[in-house]
DNA sequence: CGATTCTTTGAAAACAGTCAATCTGTGTGG
DNA sequence: CCACACAGATTGACTGTTTTCAAAGAATCG
C-alpha cells in the first residue's frame, strides 16, 4: 500500500529514509471499493488524501440534482476538498470512487506537522500547490476560450491516461457539456479524419 | 504607495516594523498608465505584482486573436502569469492595465528570500494561495455548471466591486460569452423584476 | 442470463454566437 | 462651445451550437 507512494515521493524530492518513515507512520491506509463514497458534501474534510491506485471522483451536486466533476484523482494524485478541509466548514463536494482504491490519509494536524518538521517536504508541497494553481489557471481559460470539441479534444490530450479510463459521460460532466454532444462530437470528428 | 499595502498587511498578517521594513526595502515600485502593458506574452515573468490602486487584467489571446481575460486585480490584489514566474518559461498572458494604476514589485529571488526569512509572512502567503486555489476550483465549478445568465449573476454576487468597475464587455470575456449575449441577459433579467 | 450502466440516435427547442448597424456617452481638439 | 472621434453598449436578423427528451442499442458485471 505505501509502495506507489515512495516510489512517487522518490521521484519528486529527496528524504531520508527516516524521513519517509516519519511520514508513513503518521498515515492511515484506506481501501474503497468501487462508488464508495471518500467524503460527502455537508460533512467536513478532515483528511490530505492520497491515491497509491485505483481512480476517484471529486464532485458537486447543483439544484436540479445534476452530477458535475471537478478533478478526477487516479493514483499518484492528491485529492480532498481543500476548502472544507482548511476552514473546517462543510463541504460543497463528495468525493467517491470510480473503482476500487487505495488510499493513504494524513490529518489536517499531522500533515502539517510534516511540513514543519520536515523543510523539503515543505518545499514539494509548496511546488504542488503552486501546479495545482497554474493547472487550474489553464483549465479556466479553457473553459472560456474554447467549444465542446475544442474543449474535448485539449482533455484528451492533457490526460490521455484518464481520458482513456472513465466512461464518456463523466468526461462530458467535467468538461460541462451533455453526454449527448460529447458523443456527437466524437463520431463527427471519426468522420473527418 | 506603500500605504495601501501596510493598510492590507496590517488586516492579514502580524508583522513587526522592521520585518514589514525589511519587505517594503525590496518592493520596487511602478505606475501604470491606463493600457499600458505590465507584462506581454513571450515575455519571461520576473515579479510578484502586488496592486496598490487601480486595476489589471490578466488575459490570453487565441489563435483567433481574441482576448480571454482570466483575471481581474483591483488595488489590493496578487496579479502574475505563475507559470511563467515560477518556471521561467516565456508567459503565455498579458498584463495591462485597466485604469491608472500602482503596483509593487518584488522579483522571484527577493520573495522567496522574505518568505524564508519571515515565517509569518510564509504562512499568510501559504493561506493566501490555498484561497486563490479555491476560488479557481469554485470558478471552475460555475463554468462547468451554470448557464451564461447564471454565471453571470453569480460574478455579480462574488464580485460587485469589480462588475461595476469594468466594462460589461470584460464582464462577459471573463465569463467566456458574448457581449451580445451579456447584454440580452441584462435586459432580460431587468424585465423579469 | 438479467440487471445495470453506458453510449448512441433522432427530432425539437432553447441557447448562444455572428454580423452589421445603430445608439450612447465621454472626452478631445479646433 | 461645438464637432468629431472613440469606446462601449445595444438591437435585429440570422446562423450555428448545445440541450432536452425519449428511445433504443451496446457493453459490462454479478
Amino acid at each position: 500500500m505505501f509502495e506507489p507512494f515512495r516510489k512517487y515521493l522518490s521521484e519528486k524530492v529527496a528524504l531520508t529514509d527516516s524521513q519517509l518513515q516519519r511520514i508513513e507512520s503518521l498515515a492511515i491506509t484506506k481501501h474503497l471499493r468501487r462508488k464508495q463514497f471518500l467524503l460527502q458534501e455537508n460533512d467536513v474534510s478532515r483528511h490530505h488524501t492520497f491515491v497509491s491506485n485505483g481512480c476517484l471522483r471529486l464532485f458537486r451536486i447543483d439544484l436540479t440534482g445534476a452530477e458535475h466533476i471537478i478533478k478526477f484523482a487516479p493514483e499518484n494524485w492528491w485529492v480532498s476538498d481543500r476548502e472544507s478541509l482548511i476552514t473546517g466548514q462543510p463541504a460543497k463536494s463528495n468525493i467517491d470512487a470510480l473503482e476500487d482504491t487505495d488510499v493513504l490519509q494524513w490529518t489536517k494536524d499531522n500533515f502539517n506537522r510534516l511540513l514543519d518538521e520536515i523543510p523539503s517536504y515543505r518545499d514539494f508541497h509548496d511546488k504542488l500547490i503552486a501546479r495545482a494553481l497554474e493547472a487550474s489557471t489553464n483549465r479556466i481559460y479553457n473553459n472560456i476560450s474554447m467549444n465542446a470539441q475544442e474543449k474535448y479534444e485539449k482533455f484528451i490530450k492533457t490526460y490521455p491516461s484518464i481520458f482513456n479510463r472513465v466512461p464518456l459521460h463523466m468526461v462530458a460532466s467535467y468538461l460541462g457539456v451533455t453526454r449527448e454532444t460529447l458523443t456527437r462530437i466524437r463520431t463527427h470528428a471519426q468522420n473527418q479524419d
